[in-house]
DNA sequence: AATTCCCGCCACAAA
DNA sequence: TTTGTGGCGGGAATT
């Protein structure tokens, strides 16, 4: 075995980023989003971006969380479109979220009153590797199964979004984030790690959703802390500052969030162990992708969508102009002026408690009342400069 | 060293 | 059982 040269590729450098979830993400859009798309075969939707499954299932899920798909089956998804994102921010505003609904068939017994309601966890053991904790009720109870499945990345994009959506600053950084999606910032040391966990996840939904233009990574004013801001459908675009992303920041270096160059392709055969062969289509992909593109351009141009998507091109001319134009509808419109406090930025300690009043405003409902899971918040936050 | 976050093991659910 | 879903965290790429 003294083969170095794979396939005769002179690419060396792997990069994380021509893999990243936002790239993905962006392909998904731009493949599906081309007017007349209807449903989403996911394991097609795999092979045709040339990734593993269970990545697709991370994107989708926090797309479904947003609106822009639904799940209509099993391995398939209708395909919503940025129509779709207003109408659910409105309900996630509402409280009457709740993006899954179907007959859930799980009548169950028992248990009646209320339904939904995760969150009954009176003590989580997160013991990962040793089993303690538990110590309480042994007995018969080797698998709480429970766990409502509506855990993670769903809803925590919903949270996230309601966060920056709430939040009067339009800022909002990762730790803040994090510490008001979780329990508390406290420091229970064995929490600490699940709170990392918790941390990657946002990761991954930041990068989604940046891959959508729905929020931009910023920083902090001038603080090394990374935060999130809300773009919505309007974003800063108030003068036209533009909402695609600027053509990748490659020259400076400067590493963008979301969008990246079109993934070209996979790379050496990974899924050599699945099923029967999953054919070598995935190359022409990236062509294919170029004419999506365009198609989604026009179309965005063309109808009253939003200008949401305007996914970067790998590196087509400057044909399309950059400056979209923000005829959003009207309902949107006032919708977003409801939704933005228009940015009253008055003290950072005001701020601040709105912040919290917000979270535990749209968190009682989820916490069903019982006092004790996660605390509020608590003020020892200092803000910033004292 | 710290942050970002991809990869994929594996548990759980549906077919 | 097999197949579809998707938590969850190791650890490598990036900063």
């Amino acid at each position: 075995m003294a083969e170095k040269s794979e396939s005769g590729s002179r690419h060396h450098a792997y990069s994380r980023k021509q893999k990243s979830l936002g790239l993905l993400c962006s392909n998904f859009v731009s493949l599906y989003n081309k007017g007349d798309v209807d449903t989403v075969c996911l394991d097609d939707a795999a092979i045709k971006l040339g990734v593993e499954r269970r990545r697709i299932y991370d994107i989708v899920n926090v797309m479904e969380s947003i609106g822009v798909l639904t799940r209509k089956a099993k391995n398939r998804y209708l395909w919503i479109g940025f129509k779709g994102i207003p109408i659910t921010l409105e309900q996630l505003k509402e409280g009457t979220a709740k993006e899954h609904n179907i007959s859930s068939l799980e009548s169950s017994s028992a248990k009646v009153s209320d339904d939904e309601d995760d969150d009954k966890s009176l003590d989580h053991n997160d013991d990962y590797g040793e089993g303690r904790l538990c110590i309480t009720d042994t007995a018969a109870k080797p698998k709480c199964v429970a766990e409502r499945k509506e855990k993670s990345l769903g809803q925590l994009t919903q949270n996230f979004v309601k966060l920056l959506l709430t939040t009067n600053a339009d800022m909002v950084s990762l730790d803040d984030a994090a510490k008001l999606l979780l329990g508390d910032g406290q420091n229970p040391a064995y929490l600490r790690n699940a709170n990392a966990a918790k941390v990657r996840r946002l990761y991954d939904i930041a990068n989604v959703l940046s891959s959508l233009n729905l929020i931009e990574k910023t920083h902090q004013s001038d603080t090394r802390k990374p935060a999130f801001r809300w773009l919505g459908t309007k974003g800063k675009c108030e003068n036209g500052v533009t909402i695609a992303l600027p053509p990748v920041a490659q020259k400076s270096g400067k590493r963008m969030f979301g969008t990246e160059l079109t993934n070209v392709e996979v790379k050496r055969a990974k899924l050599l162990s699945s099923v029967d062969n999953k054919s070598n289509k995935t190359q022409v992909l990236s062509h294919d992708l170029k004419e999506c593109n365009k198609a989604v351009q026009r179309q965005l141009q063309g109808s009253k969508s939003f200008v949401f998507g305007p996914f970067n091109p790998p590196k087509t001319p400057k044909e399309e102009v950059i400056e979209q134009k923000f005829e959003n509808d009207p309902d949107f419109e006032s919708f977003a002026s409801s939704m933005r406090p228009a940015y009253h930025s008055q003290a950072l300690h005001d701020l601040f408690s709105h912040y919290m009043e917000a979270y535990n405003s749209w968190f009682a409902e989820i916490a069903g009342g019982s006092g004790n899971l996660q605390q509020p918040l608590k003020k020892s936050v200092h803000i910033g400069h004292s």
